[in-house]
DNA sequence: TAGAAAAACAAACAGTTGTTTGGTATAGTG
DNA sequence: CACTATACCAAACAACTGTTTGTTTTTCTA
């Protein structure tokens, strides 16, 4: 709405863009290096163009950070909407799903969705507020496979959603490929919160 | 903020240093817009002083974070310590209160607690190995209240340090002072894992 | 086939970055 | 008193930052 910046490629049209590309390789840094410790010229050079060229599409580099971290919502809803459409299993198991496709969207998965969980809207002040905006759109998701569970009453689903999604929001940080998978690592946190531990 | 007030120089022997109000200023900093966002002349300007006078205390950008850094890890220790080592309470009221130190030196006390939660060892390249050493250092003591709980057999103890620390560590991303208390907060997370929710 | 729009290049801009260098006022010490 | 270490200041440095501007090449359309 604000720029001209996310036109698609028309079908049939002249379609040499490497505004994918731009993306992409946006999303591998930003991932990777974090906002403030990516130039445009990291940006640029990885996709094969000089640091200008990016400002035909995006109108400043807060702008090519909007681009990708909506995409990075999107593919996780994308992954996470199945699983918690799926009215065939219970209640647990849909939520153990939605963890576990929720973990790779964030750890295995795209650079996109490592963004979302990694890039604090702060670090971009001119955008934040839609940053944030696209955070709650996605955590709306995730609250409902918490609403549809059978609880105690007097449960705090609230807080529930938060110490759920901060356990595996954190993982990012400690989280080495290869040992745990994602599925694996969801199962063991929702039978923690499950099971009863105490006495 | 302040500018040019003069500190005045304590009686006696030669402590007009503003060494501790460096530290200060920069916890502030790094914890309010992080290591990558905040500059030398950010720091040198809140503590009265030019930029490269930090160089007189500090060889780089990094060693002044590691000092940072070790002065949040000590400072959440001393908070945490006490209530580990509280031998009259039980042990799930034990890690609550773990819990409650924990998050206070995160989210209400001291920039310096902030820090260490906030700034990635891999933003700083060059002593990452370092920030992580004092991460862990910390991470053991934090180990030590669950290793102390009385777990079903076959209870995943690893799993579960990760998700509470994650749960607790992420809180700072939604927190918002005044709502809340860090002890209710430790209280409800606790309890989500203690109580039985299943079924 | 002329013209317009798309998709870039090439080169610079002004500002900021961490850091270095050389100097200086102050205070403690012999 | 001279001397020395401390705790800074003042000014610059080269490198890098996001961004702008004018130009060029390519491709689609009328």
């Amino acid at each position: 709405m604000t720029t001209a910046t996310r036109e698609a490629p028309r079908a049939g049209s002249r379609s040499d863009s490497r505004l994918p590309l731009v993306l992409d390789s946006a999303a591998r840094f930003f991932a990777e290096k974090g906002f403030g410790y990516t130039s445009m010229r990291d940006i640029a050079g990885a996709a094969g163009m000089l640091p200008g060229s990016l400002y035909y599409y995006f109108a400043s580099k807060e702008e090519l950070l909007v681009a990708v971290y909506a995409e990075g919502v999107r593919r996780i809803k994308e992954a996470v909407l199945p699983a918690l459409a799926d009215s065939e299993a219970d209640a647990w198991t849909r939520l153990t799903n939605v963890c576990a496709a929720h973990l790779e969207g964030l750890l295995e998965d795209s650079d996109y969705g490592q963004v979302v969980i990694r890039v604090r809207p702060e670090d971009a002040p001119e955008v934040a507020a839609r940053l944030v905006a696209l955070r709650d759109e996605y955590e709306a998701v995730f609250a409902q496979a918490i609403q549809t569970l059978p609880l105690p009453p007097r449960t705090d689903r609230r807080a529930l959603k938060l110490m759920l999604l901060g356990a595996l929001n954190w993982s990012q940080t400690w989280y080495r490929s290869g040992r745990d998978t994602p599925q694996t690592l969801a199962r063991r946190f929702v039978r923690l919160l499950r099971d009863p531990l105490g006495e």
